[in-house]
DNA sequence: CTATAAGTTAAAGTTCACTCGAAGTCAAGC
DNA sequence: GCTTGACTTCGAGTGAACTTTAACTTATAG
């Protein structure tokens, strides 16, 4: 018997108040296999305690620019048996650190740029860094993917 | 006669290929009020030089952060009547300069609680920074609102 | 004149991360 | 047993910024 009862069993909405995420987001999740859930008889979710730690993590990932399917990934890569330590988890998050060193350089560069702009007029040109089309969206939202999986970089323009 | 004669007119290839921007964002801008053109008899756009200094002015402001309701406030706020100076323009993106830091300054914190919760390897609990839901996606993806226009920045969180 | 490249519209589709609504079932207290 | 509140599924809707498709028309090079 590995699996464990339900003695330490959480309904949805003791998740829900616990971790401050939505019921319906709780049921999108496991919709998209990033956790999941036993059954009561009734056809009710019960969730192990384990649970709240991942919801933590994908959160936690959100915030650091990963998108869902990242995030899935990387959970994918914990260990299938063994409850993950915290070890695991930490290995997991160092990762987001150069992440976000290169978002912040990106921004960086960025309001550099935007001053010489300002300064010199240039603005419309397309010397001008403010307007490579390939830096567009690179400073603020999409991103980040890439960082867990080994998908190379390739078509990411456009 | 004020209106520019179709003398230097530009089709909307010969801007796409100027600009880096497709042939279905040109369209689309202008349904959005983005940008305007004229047509010839048989009703093909054709546009004048000045659009090419705007559409650089769009994708600036987007690589800044700002979405295309506060762009298209930004360029309401420009002169009617005459040609938009350079001042004009640098009075604009002079604005974006503040944002730019704010968003720094949020990744460098995200960083350091990041390093934190490596370290003391919590990551999954409430009280660590990493996983305040009200910071979620503030340091990456939506933002930048509330620049130009007067909206207050109220009902933002959640 | 013809072939073809480039242009036109309107409407629907895409992606992401959810939320909402409808119509009903389950659990718990009294 | 009844009421109330929490839960179920499934499908559709949201918003931002475009892209795609279909079915044509216009412009241009030879």
């Amino acid at each position: 018997m590995p699996e464990t009862p339900l003695a330490t069993a959480l309904t949805i909405g003791e998740v829900a108040d616990r971790t401050g995420i939505s019921r319906s987001a709780l049921r999108f999740y496991e919709s998209e296999d990033l956790i999941d859930a036993g059954r009561t008889d009734g056809g009710q979710r019960r969730y192990h305690r384990g649970v709240l730690r991942r919801l933590a993590f994908i959160r936690s990932a959100q915030t650091v620019g990963l998108e869902l399917d990242d995030i899935r990934a990387a959970l994918e890569a914990l260990p299938e048996q063994r409850t993950p330590t915290k070890a695991d988890w930490a290995r997991l998050s160092r990762g987001w650190r150069p992440l976000l060193d290169q978002r912040i350089s990106e921004l960086i560069r960025l309001r550099d740029q935007l001053d010489q702009c300002i300064g010199c007029g240039c603005l419309s040109l397309r010397s001008c860094g403010l307007y490579n089309p390939e830096d567009r969206a690179a400073a603020f939202g999409k991103g980040a993917r890439y960082l867990i999986s080994d998908e190379r970089p390739s078509g990411i323009g456009r």
